[in-house]
DNA sequence: ATTCTATATTCCTATTTAGGAATATAGTCA
DNA sequence: TGACTATATTCCTAAATAGGAATATAGAAT
């Protein structure tokens, strides 16, 4: 993955809010739009993008769609992210998501209806399952 | 200056060649156009669109503009031109650039005609002036 | 005053990007 | 089977970007 392609990949605020995440755990869709708050597409079209410049993997585990950071990272984007990290200490918004992410993997081991919003969801997954996709 | 920002300035080649370079030292637009070997328009144009988002500060030498990065530096920027500088290393085009501004600084305080390269330069410059402006 | 030099700007075009609305798809459940 | 869920894609539009050609500008030299 070539230099410019990995800054193209930064230069966007809800990719870097996504690839911030990544940085801690596999996340699938739904995190994503809960933690960030964005629609739907929004969060799919930056996942795409991130996808086609090799930046992320993607997993299917059911229904849910789970994004990781590619495997085997050139050192260029290893250093890149680790710099991210840094950067990203001050930053209001960066740190609300790290902490989002925190209180959903503190659920982690509670049925899927612990994250999952509605009702119906209950009744649908009942308390057997447990948010395997955000386990790293 | 906002990371999404400073990650936009990353995102091209061209610039990213210009920033690589002036961390290293503050240069006039004729030194990029030598050693880059790209089309006076486009290298202004990266200038300006460093310039606007305050990355740059420009100073003018006589007829020459002398950039150089902004004094004063985030602490997100001081990391990430850092990290440039790390991921740099392994790139045949950077490294080639760093070494072309190295020969340009030996010849420092030979004239400008040194440098500037007609015979109707030499003519019009003599000996007498040196290459202030390549210095930092 | 005129010419020249270094650099910037304007005008143009093609391409990329971001994002929303609507729709498609693949998997699950009843 | 048909309904539902999570996610992706298509179609659209507005804005940003990159780059070239031509021109403008400011300062220096003659």
């Amino acid at each position: 993955m070539d230099l410019v392609q990995i800054y193209q990949c930064f230069c966007d605020r809800t990719r870097l809010r996504i690839l911030n995440l990544l940085a801690q755990s596999p996340l699938c869709v739904c995190h994503f739009q809960t933690i960030l708050g964005e629609p739907q597409v929004k969060i799919s079209k930056h996942l795409a993008y991130l996808r086609e410049r090799g930046m992320v993997n993607v997993e299917r585990d059911q229904n849910w769609m789970t994004y990781s950071l590619s495997r085997k990272r050139a050192p260029e984007l290893e250093m890149n992210l680790k710099c991210l990290q840094d950067c990203v200490q001050s930053d209001t918004v960066f740190a609300r998501d790290l902490k989002k992410l925190a209180t959903i993997q503190k659920n982690c081991c509670e049925p899927r209806t612990a994250f999952h919003k509605s009702a119906r969801d209950r009744r649908r997954y009942g308390k057997a399952k447990s948010l395997v996709h955000l386990r790293s």
